[in-house]
DNA sequence: AATGAATGAGAATTCATTCAT
DNA sequence: CATGAATGAATTCTCATTCAT
């Protein structure tokens, strides 16, 4: 693909995702995307096979981009509390600074529209924390549990908190962030 | 007159949750509900205002179920762990077996279309828990956060779970069940 | 009918003509009828055939209401010039007082929903200027034309004029009525 | 991409004319329009925002080429009476020869679905008739009233005469019709 | 007489998508 | 590649009316 039509994807991608968390999923038709991606509609079928395919498209974009910028710089060799925790930390980053992304991600995970193979694709992405939930069992500082265990004390009650945040029924506050922190940590510590 | 029968509205009640686990909320429409019903679309406007309406509805009519079915019997006297332990063993029991009004709880709770009203509403039917917390903290047995972070620790990874078992990308062990209310309990206790 | 049937029809009446005025004819529903009577939609079909039966029903009410109030008094024997001036002037009065039962009419009267025969009944109610005209004709005051050539010319442009008015497209000017009802003289007289 | 067809429009307004004039304008909808026009419902959609869009641009439309065969060949150098006779006559020849347009334009002016914008803009097609109005008052020819009463003499009674001829209330006669030409001039002249 | 419940028919409008240019 | 035009199918919701009580 030329530069030019890397430029119309990141556009319908952009206009997907703000177009989505204002009215939700049902609520954004691909026209309204194409209009504020100013372009036409049929231009979307261009690029995409279908309203589907273009959100489990831009699914893994999404996902692509929080592994790229939660892993970066990821050090192997710290402590494994201070990988667990530090991580953590990067991801709560992401989501709040990329509340539009992270609002779509969750809208679109519970949506029947989410292809198993996106679901997985985009969970291979987040590798890194898994050799993290091995190693750190086979060091027994974690608990000797299914690592999908380890990882859902690891983000979801994160996730909660964000989600209640942008949702506006709570106020953010760094203090309760390391609190969540430490309260993930107790769980899945060995 | 004829007599209004409570029974349609549970009739809707069920063809709406039964549809929406199935087909998603945007694919799920009024006229299909009412088919599957065994009524005309237009009765369903006899009970509702309109979709968002009965779909508030039926969120808190699912949601006053699980208060009812979770804190039925629910002993004030015993300790807080084993209240705490009782109360999640129960909640986990009740979504895996009324997975249907769980899934549906989960799709409609990312959704817009749900109100701050019910949303808020529905919280209250939990009430039991939040003075659980809030005596628990008193007694030093929690750590001394905010509630909805005990909140997210007690519900959030037993939800993830059950919504991986039910979407077929795990198995259900009872074995991981002890464990997360065990890491759950870490979590949350001072 | 009993008294109290009348009062219900009166409710019926003013509903519909509140709502038609505000809304149009198309946007004015019988449910929305009996909402504003304060009774069921079903109670309007006790008292008339169906919504064509209701309204040319109510047309003829207004038509006669009309009528009794711009000939109360009429006085046979005063100059023909004076009882043509005289009725015209109750006639703006009458219009102008009664607004609402007015525009009603003149939303009616380009329907397809009114009958020939409600049209020819209220026109009828009418008669005593037709008599006028036809006394006028033949003591030559007025022109030898068709006598409803007369009736377009005495009160086509007055109700325009009101029209006017009433849609905030004009002011309402004392002097205004006065030019009219001269001219609408000037066009008739021989 | 396929190319614009500008007939679809005149089909459209065509049909929406006819089927008005048929069935009143509460009892003519977009799919019955799109039936008759040949195309389907969502097409009127592609030209037009929504019915409210649609009517209005037809009035217009309608409003226009009444104006354009009124004033053809406008002489502006005659007398004013014969301006005004002259211009008259052409009007009642329109609407005679124009029923379908005309009636349309009788039903929807009564319709709170016309805006004033569209009302203003129609009325500002017959400028050419109040620049006559001017000139004639300034001459003392016409009374010295507002144009709008002038207009309201001139064309009122008119229009109700083709009415209820249209209406089959009446018979068309072209004494008549030159009676109310005579009529209206008594009304304006000075 | 009065009415809540019920509904088939139909309303306006939107949608995802295709197609010819 | 890009897109305006076109549309069948579907959507939410309203309506006039009927009916059993």
């Amino acid at each position: 693909m030329r530069l030019k039509d890397e430029n119309k994807i990141e556009s319908i991608f952009n206009a997907a995702i703000q177009l989505i968390n204002e009215h939700g999923l049902s609520g954004t038709s691909m026209s309204k995307i194409a209009k504020k991606a100013g372009l036409s509609a049929s231009t979307i079928y261009v690029y995409f096979e279908n309203k589907e395919d273009m959100l489990n498209k831009l699914y893994l974009n999404v996902k692509k981009n929080m592994s790229q910028e939660v892993f970066y710089n990821y050090d192997d060799s710290i402590s494994i509390q201070s990988a667990f925790e530090h991580t953590l930390k990067k991801f709560i980053n992401f989501i709040l600074t990329n509340k539009e992304e992270f609002l779509f991600l969750e809208q679109f995970s519970n949506s029947p529209l989410l292809h198993m193979l996106s679901r997985n694709e985009g969970t291979e992405l987040f590798e890194p924390i898994f050799s993290l939930f091995e190693k750190g069992k086979s060091q027994n500082v974690f608990k000797q549990v299914d690592s999908n265990l380890l990882h859902m004390f690891m983000f979801n009650p994160a996730i909660q908190y964000v989600k209640d945040y942008l949702g506006g029924r709570c106020e953010l506050n760094q203090d309760d962030i390391e609190k969540i922190i430490q309260m993930s940590w107790d769980a899945v510590k060995a």
